[in-house]
Formats: structure tokens, C-alpha cells, sequence
RNA sequence: GGCCCCGUCGCCAAGUGGUAAGGCAGAGGUCUGCAAAACCUUUAUCACCAGUUCGAAUCUGGUCGGGGCCUCCA
């Protein structure tokens, strides 16, 4: 089966056919730097990050292009806050999101550009835009004539008429028409400015996006992507200016990301329940983040909540203990030449279910089947005498983590991993290390002298403060409950 | 008001015409001195009503409930 993605466009779900076969371009819509990224930011990053490793994985040599808007109204206004210069800030939050998006595990896009970098294309857009008659200048800003772009609002699928109805004038704008929106804005002093022949400016915001995608990726590409709250205004007045300028089709699949709610509500900074990407990462780690965000479809509105992201982290935390087990279970035993299908059928699957408009939530399922595979064939009976499960179990262990690696999950080291999880969890009990080693050699005491009554004794008081012991032939661990 | 989305097991969450994936939690069992992990077994007819169809969670109409966009926002 091939790939199969939903098109804001169409509304429906569309075969995917790249322009020139084989080769993807993909523009998505970065951040505005003015401030530290929240958990939405990772959420539209991380899927995008998904859908560039599939694409690639699929075999579609990618070209993925993820911009800096670093000129812009709240950028200046910030700066102006904060009394600095607003390249100094804009420099200061890209600093800032390469941290966070390198902590979340993100492959680099293939291009980074800044919007300042491409004024020179912005003002050639906005020229030839004024030639054809969709767009004028008044008073030192241009603005874009909607009306005369036939498909406006096609993406959001609005009403022209309505809008207007509704629509405000900013005072000092000297509009047509109320829906007319920036290209360029004349400086006010102290913002910063190029030189254009409408005078010293600055570009208003949707157009950076225009000059930038048609420079990397040609006037039509493949993908273009973002959150939902940038179908309108943001990306149906790129389709204007990008179509109006070129007479092309610019996009031709629309791809956007769902909400994230935070206990319910939808988050925002009036309701005062804005998670910032570092701060959720000093409570939770970075692959725990990512998986809870890939067990739900791309599309659908997630809640980011505690409950959530704790049994995000029991769900890894199964896979990485049943890579470990696998690790154990075939270190040592010598190579076979017996075959398995086991890991090209689970990978069958993945690939299934990531055709389906990526969809992560099943292709994760089939992952955890594998992994109660994986398990059922290490729990045999002599298994590590048995070649034919000894291979199958390696090969499931190798596809898991190749497969893994496309979701950006799993390429922890799984005894660190399982290790840092359980002393980050211990710092937030009110019990040390040394105390529950201490009782672990009570213990052992204890069941050597067959006083279970002690052994017992212990093992509650410590389940009481939240500590799990576990026995083995090896000696006695513990985990938190 | 306009446009759009959602309502699936206690919780999270897949599934867009052929008799409901997966995870967490729960119950029983195997294993264990006890326990944990793991494994096995087990738990839903899909908000409601009426239609279309041989057949619907999936299509149509309606009702109820929740949410989003329409202003900066991933």
C-alpha cells in the first residue's frame, strides 16, 4: 500500500503523489522567536519531525524546510520591553528553540532560514504582486488586494463577505478593503528596516513564508505544514500572495497538527496553563514527551496533563524493559543461521499504519505486539538453547529499534534509561538511597536466616513509602511502585 | 452569527461500509518463601433517535453534550 495523507484542502484523505517522483518538498511554518516554546511548539515539531523521518524512511528523498520568523510586531514590542535590540532577542529565542528542539530529540531540518535573510525576495514578491494589480502601496506599506485573488479563504473555506463584515481597521492603516492584509510596512523610528522602493520597511508577517519556500523549494512544492490556528490568516494569505505572484499552484498537500489542551482547557496564557518546553523537562523526560505525543494521531486534539504523561512513561517504560530482557535473554548465545519473518512482519505493519496519514497510535500498537512477542519467546523453556527463538528474538530487538528510530523513540541505552527514570522518580520520594539499601541488607538477612516474618516486614514498609523490591537469583533491586 | 471538529471499555486511544487494535488500571491463572516483571485467560456493539444498505462505530437527517477557528498563536 502507499501513502496516504489528509489534505486540508480537500477535506479528505488523498494518494500521495509528489511532483517529481520520488522527491518531497516541505515547507512547515516555524516560530515567531520571541519567546521559549511551549508544549504546542513540540507538539507541531515533533510531528512534522515524524513525517520527515517516514518520508525519508519510505524511501522519498526530502527536501524539509522549517523557517525563523525573526521580524516581527511581538518581536519589537520585546525587545522594546526589555530594552534591547530585537535582532539581540530574535537571537536569543533561536539560541533557545535549537536547545529545546535538540533536548527533544529532532532531526535538523534540511534548510533553517531566517526571515531577514530573504528581504530581497520579499520585496521582489511584493513588487511583482503590485505590478499584476494585487497589491498596492499607501502611505510607505503595501498591501494585498484580496479581492483580486479568486481562490481567497479556498483553504479555510470562509466567506469573503462575512468577514469583511466583521473585520477591523488597525487606525493609520489606509486600507481598500478592511480584509487586505500587510506586505510591507513602513518603519516607525526605532523598529528595525530595510531599504524598498516604498521606502525604509520592514515585511509584515505570512510573506517571509512566501519568499522563503518558493527560494528553497520552487514556486509549487509537495507538503506544506503547520498548526491548525494557521490556516487562517496565516496560510491562506501565503496561497495568496505565493499563487498571485507566480500563477501557480503553490501547495499541494495541506498538513495540519491538532491542539494541545492542558487538563481539558485549551491552553493559553489568559488561563495561566502555558507549559514551556523546559520547564516540562525538568519532571518528565524528553522520549516520555514524545511518545505520549505520537499515541495519539497527529490531527486529533491532545490533552497534556500528569495522568497523561505518567502512563506515557509506563508505556516506554515496557518497551525498554523488554529490550533489556531481549539484551540478556540472547547475550552470549552464539549466531545461528536460523531465519525469522517475525521483523519483516512488524514492519509490515509499522509501515500500514504509517501510510495512513501517519498515523503513530496504531503503528506504536503493533509495536508493543511485537513486543509481547518478543517476551512470549524469551519466557520459553530453554529458550537460550532454542536457535530458531533465539533468532526471532533478535530480529524482533533489531526491527523494534530501527522501527523506533523512525518515531525518534527507543535509541536510549535501556538499562540507563530505565535507571535515570527510577532516580528521577526517587528524588520525588521522601526516601534515600542509602536507606533502602540499608533495608535491602536487613533483609537479606533475614531470608538467609528464614525469618520471612522480617523479610515481609520489610518489604511493606518499604512498598509503604512507595518503594517496590524485586527478587532475583542475582539479589535483591528495587523500583518504585 | 458563519465555518469546522469531536462524543469508542474505569482512564488514554486506533479504527470512515463487513460483525470493535493497543496501552494503563481491574479479575483469575502460571512463576515466586512472599512479591515484582513476564506470559496466558478475561472485561465494550461504539452519546441518543430515525433512515439508507444484504450489512454501519463507520453514510444521511435530527437531538443532546463537548471543543476549535473567525484577533496574535503550533
Amino acid at each position: 500500500m502507499s501513502l496516504r495523507v489528509y489534505n486540508t484542502m480537500s477535506g479528505k484523505k488523498e494518494e500521495f503523489q509528489p511532483l517529481v517522483p520520488g522527491k518531497v518538498g516541505m515547507y512547515v511554518c516555524g516560530v515567531t522567536v520571541y519567546d521559549y516554546c511551549h508544549i504546542g511548539h513540540a507538539r507541531a515539531n515533533i510531528v512534522f519531525d515524524i513525517i520527515f523521518r517516514y518520508l525519508q524512511f519510505a524511501g522519498y528523498e526530502t527536501t524539509y524546510v522549517r523557517n525563523y520568523t525573526d521580524v516581527d510586531d511581538k518581536i519589537i514590542n520585546r525587545a522594546n520591553e526589555r530594552g534591547i535590540d530585537s535582532k539581540e532577542l530574535a537571537e536569543e529565542f533561536i539560541r533557545a528553540f535549537d536547545e529545546d528542539m535538540a533536548a527533544l530529540g529532532l532531526v535538523k531540518p534540511t534548510h533553517e532560514p531566517r526571515a531577514t535573510e530573504y528581504i530581497e525576495q520579499i520585496i521582489a514578491i511584493s513588487q511583482k504582486l503590485i505590478d499584476k494589480g494585487m497589491a498596492y502601496e499607501s502611505a510607505g506599506d503595501v498591501y494585498y488586494r484580496v479581492d483580486k485573488f479568486d481562490g481567497y479563504l479556498k483553504l479555510s473555506k470562509r466567506n469573503l463577505e462575512e468577514m469583511q463584515a466583521g473585520a477591523r481597521i488597525t487606525p493609520g492603516e489606509q486600507k481598500e478593503n478592511p480584509m487586505d492584509f500587510a506586505l510591507w510596512k513602513a518603519a516607525k523610528p526605532g523598529e528595525p528596516n530595510w531599504k524598498s522602493p516604498w521606502g525604509a520597511g520592514r515585511p509584515g508577517w505570512h510573506i517571509e513564508c512566501s519568499a522563503m519556500s518558493s527560494s528553497l523549494l520552487g514556486d509549487s512544492f509537495d507538503i506544506h505544514g503547520g498548526g491548525r490556528d494557521l490556516i487562517f490568516p496565516h496560510h491562506e494569505n501565503e496561497i495568496a500572495q505565493s499563487e498571485g505572484a507566480s500563477g501557480k499552484p503553490f501547495v499541494k498537500y495541506w498538513l495540519h497538527n491538532g491542539f494541545v489542551n492542558v487538563n481539558q482547557e485549551k491552553m493559553s496564557k489568559s488561563l495561566g496553563n502555558f507549559f514551556t518546553i523546559r520547564d516540562i523537562l525538568k519532571t518528565y523526560d524528553p522520549e516520555v514527551v514524545r511518545f505520549f505525543i505520537l499515541t495519539s494521531h497527529y490531527r486529533s486534539p491532545i490533552d497534556f496533563s500528569d495522568q497523561n504523561l505518567i502512563e506515557a512513561q509506563a508505556g516506554l517504560s515496557r518497551f525498554y524493559e523488554a529490550l533489556l530482557a531481549a539484551d540478556q535473554a540472547v547475550e552470549g548465545v552464539a549466531e545461528a543461521d536460523a531465519s525469522s519473518e517475525e521483523g519483516a512482519k512488524l514492519e509490515e505493519k509499522f509501515r500500514e499504519a504509517m501510510d495512513d496519514d501517519f498515523n503513530t497510535a496504531l503503528a506504536i500498537a503493533h509495536l508493543f505486539e511485537g513486543v509481547r512477542t518478543m517476551n512470549r519467546l524469551v519466557a520459553t523453556k530453554k529458550f537460550r538453547k532454542k536457535a530458531d527463538l533465539v533468532a526471532q528474538v533478535r530480529d524482533l530487538r533489531v526491527t523494534i529499534l530501527k522501527l523506533g528510530e523512525v518515531l525518534g523513540i527507543y535509541h536510549s541505552d535501556p538499562a540507563s534509561w530505565l535507571e535515570k527514570v527510577k532516580l528521577a522518580g526517587l528524588a520525588r520520594l521522601d526516601i534515600s538511597r542509602e536507606e533502602i539499601e540499608e533495608l535491602i541488607a536487613q533483609r537479606k538477612q533475614a531470608r538467609a536466616e528464614k525469618d520471612f516474618t522480617r523479610s515481609d516486614e520489610i518489604r511493606d514498609l518499604l512498598a509503604a513509602r512507595g518503594i517496590e523490591l524485586l527478587d532475583s537469583p542475582a539479589g535483591t533491586t528495587w523500583k518504585l511502585k
